[in-house]
DNA sequence: GTCTATAATTTGATAGAC
DNA sequence: GTCTATCAAATTATAGAC
């Protein structure tokens, strides 16, 4: 199973992004942990770092779009779905020692205010999560569009912003506060048949 | 009006951490920005960038503590609070051009895995910040104390979560949707006299 | 495509004059 | 306390051999 230098390197990039930031990993670091030469970087990547970033964040964003429908059909409902979303969460960040949460939130506001091809590329992956999700909250949760699409922002901004909270205090308590928080407002809704 | 250096380095450092993060932001910058010379950031940080972060930490976060209740304040009730607390958050972040978020998020994520002493520096702001809020839940709202701070807890991962997603997008569905969501779910916990 | 060597710049940090 | 000069190391990026 030979995996192509290409891939190594984006692999090694998104691993390093999600623990230590865009600023925070160089491309020497990169080369090291992708077990590649550093031209390599330059050859697979000619637009130097700005390109490897905007690649990384989206095909990690990608990979992570394919996860969300797998975890939720994993509940019996929607609600019980968006709980164990949380619970799934939760529990590889606490495993993996609070190094793995959202693989381009900090890379998102890293680069916000500072690179505009970068913040153009995160803006497109929390988009796409956002549309996946809404598809989701209303085709099994029967809710209207804009209510589906309000609660699908609302989840992913609780979801990345208890991922800030969990790894700065190694808790799982922001996760299951905000889990909780968003399952029993989209539970009322639901039954409110919005 | 004279503004010691000290001061304005913790200014210039605060502002800048919060547009470009820990490892976007150079010591040369900081001390441009302050204007003041390069050898005063040392004199009065001994201990060089780490401790100049550390003391931004928790000084921004110490500011943005005596926000909160300021704010709350300003609506009739608990739960129009909250919207009035989201809705201004949202305001300020559009008028500053999609800068002016939070003071220490991006530097939480930089740091959570690299860091021990700054990742336990924004912990202590957080864990202020939650249980400041924590309080003004139990006290206005009449909720029990763990009620009173799953709610807090959630409310500020929510606030911070659509920060991101707001820079990212440059638009304020995000605070619209995550101040509703957590909005409507208070006032359903609130009239349960939970 | 792989890999090394090196350029040009910037970084955090220090020494020491004033 | 203020300010400048400078250091060693790390950064992104490039050139070019193989």
């Amino acid at each position: 199973m030979v995996v192509p230098t290409r891939e190594r390197i984006l692999i090694a990039t998104a691993e390093l992004f999600r623990r230590q930031g865009y600023n925070g990993t160089g491309l020497k670091e990169i080369a090291s942990e992708a077990r590649a030469p550093f031209g390599s970087i330059y050859h697979h990547f000619p637009g130097g770092k700005e390109q490897l970033g905007g690649d990384v964040i989206r095909t990690a964003g990608a990979m992570y779009a394919m996860l969300l429908p797998a975890v939720f059909d994993g509940g019996p409902d929607l609600v019980m779905g968006v709980r164990e979303f949380f619970r799934l969460a939760g529990q590889h960040l606490a495993e993996s020692g609070w190094q793995d949460a959202c693989p381009i939130a900090t890379v998102a506001l890293e680069v916000a205010s500072v690179n505009e091809r970068l913040r153009a590329a995160t803006h497109e992956v929390f988009e796409r999560w956002i549309e996946d999700a809404t598809q989701l909250l209303t085709e099994r949760g029967g809710l209207s569009p804009d209510a589906a699409r309000a609660r699908a922002i609302a989840m992913i901004a609780a979801l990345e912003g208890a991922f800030v909270l969990a790894r700065a205090s190694r808790t799982l308590e922001p996760l299951h506060a905000a889990g909780e928080l968003v399952a029993s407002e989209l539970e009322a809704a639901i039954s409110r048949c919005e």
